[in-house]
DNA sequence: TAAAAATACTCCATAGGTATTTTAT
DNA sequence: ATAAAATACCTATGGAGTATTTTTA
């Protein structure tokens, strides 16, 4: 392979064919007419073709040169398209940006978040992704997501977490329940309790039995029901079928409804972070999505 | 425009990509990883965007990147494409050229000279373009011929010619006319007299009343017919209509069609040659057509 | 003869190499 | 501890410039 095609000489034959003229063309392209000369001659080699047929008075393309002149205007036409590609997807939280959340934070977060983002950085295309911890943290890992806000700790050391805000939990039951009157409820006070709670896999779940200190196997009300969402387990509770703990941003409107929320005694929550692959090359643009999230924190929760 | 974008940049992108590994990627470049690294970090930088996520395990291209690499690809393959085109069009008399040449040659030359440009140069793609000398020189200077077969010599100084054969004229006559059954027919026998021609600009009108020493406006018979082809004129002169001169590879089958056929004296005839523009770049496929056409000559003609 | 392209050289920016350091598993 | 990418530094090819010659209309 004698010395590659070049990106420029490219150029520089368009432009001699655009203008028919040594002279103006090597002027169009803020080179010296014998450059011009050079490099035309130069491709004209590698290629093996006569590309212009020239007279002291006139530079004409021969038709070997038509064709090529032809793709050569495509790909400085696609040139043109990386640099502009490049320039949608620069600057800070530009282009696509894949989040993952966990459900249990979902509906919470996405209605303030999303606004906020797009009013911040109208070149983002945020594209969120609903799923469980444990599915998130595979699919970041494998490069299909760029973040993910779950609840921390995490285990996966290839992953760097941003701690952002602690959600307090609540304990929330019927209204007749003994416990609806109680100034705050301590964590004894939960302990062997059984809990309506979300499907298995929900990390809010998993916390839930953790403070009650009981295992999956042993907990389990009206014939073991497991809610897939926080709003059908607060419909539950105002029906009388059981008590549960609702994370703060959780809470709603619970108290209109019916329900008699507590708060929990020692601070017991849950902690929401900002996940990403170590290796992840734009960490400015987490820190700008973590800004983004503590600037707009609903009522309820600490930032951190 | 701070430092164009290469092509081998993209090149090395597109490798890197591929392979997933600087150090293989750089082997398959043929390049060092040093280099391969300092180069992907130009053209990061260049575009503004990181096009990896590297760790010392793996690297692997952005969402940015896709769609940037996909975008190079096609540029690659253009460029491959350029140089096939160029190795089509290399080599003696390949690709397209496109000649012209006259009516009153058409029919004699082409016959024999298409076949054996085919078989000597399997790439050439001949277009031949029939019509009048005035015509076929305007277009050989308007760059829309490569070269030209008509009869020399010509005026134009920006074309250049080489003479490849000379051909005959012969008189031609019905069997009864007294010219016919001379040895040789003399100029001073035409002097004067009225010949079938063909219509005006062809260059073999202008030449045989050149011979006869009369103007266009003298000439004329039969109501002043004026045809479109030698083969007309033969058919007239056979069945009584006039005489004429034939260039000698026009003669055919004249004699037994019931014409009279006598050669003339003193060389007189046409000089058929090659035409071209001064500045056109392949003279040296000019001159292997020029040998193909000499080296296939028919009988009744001497090249020169 | 005048306008334009081609040559002849000089220079320096940078692609590429080697040696080494840094980084991350 | 090791494999891999990044960095530092050097070299030299070739892109680009200026001056000049050659060409041709």
């Amino acid at each position: 392979m004698a010395a590659w095609m070049t990106l420029q000489e490219l150029r520089y034959l368009v432009a001699l064919v655009d203008h028919g003229h040594f002279g103006r063309a090597a002027d169009a392209c803020h080179i010296s007419q014998p450059t011009l000369s050079t490099q035309i001659k130069k491709l004209e080699d590698q290629l093996g073709v006569t590309l212009f047929e020239r007279t002291n008075k006139s530079v004409h393309v021969t038709a070997a040169g038509e064709e090529i002149v032809a793709r050569a205007r495509q790909m400085l036409a696609d040139a043109e398209a990386i640099l502009e590609a490049g320039r949608r997807k620069a600057g800070p939280l530009a282009g696509v940006f894949s989040l993952g959340l966990i459900p249990t934070l979902g509906p919470y977060v996405l209605p303030w978040l999303v606004p906020a983002l797009k009013d911040s950085y109208p070149k983002l295309r945020l594209i969120v992704h609903e799923d469980l911890t444990a599915h998130l943290l595979e699919t970041l890992s494998a490069h299909r997501l760029d973040a993910a806000l779950v609840a921390l700790p995490i285990a996966d050391s290839g992953l760097e977490a941003l701690p952002l805000f602690d959600e307090p939990f609540w304990f929330a039951a019927p209204r007749g329940h003994k416990l609806a009157k109680a100034k705050v409820v301590k964590e004894e006070d939960l302990r062997g309790q059984r809990l309506l709670l979300l499907t298995e896999g929900h990390c809010l779940r998993d916390q839930a039995l953790a403070i009650c200190g009981a295992t999956d196997a042993e907990n389990g009300v009206e014939g073991d029901f497991r809610a897939a969402s926080l709003e059908t387990i607060r419909q539950m509770v105002a029906t009388g079928m059981g008590i549960t703990l609702l994370p703060a941003m959780g809470l709603g409107d619970a108290r209109a409804c019916g329900i008699a929320v507590r708060p929990l005694d020692g601070g017991i929550g849950r902690r929401i972070g900002l996940v990403w692959r170590r290796s992840y090359p734009k960490v400015r643009d987490l820190h700008l999505l973590a800004e983004a999230l503590r600037d707009h924190l609903p009522r309820g929760v600490r930032r951190v």
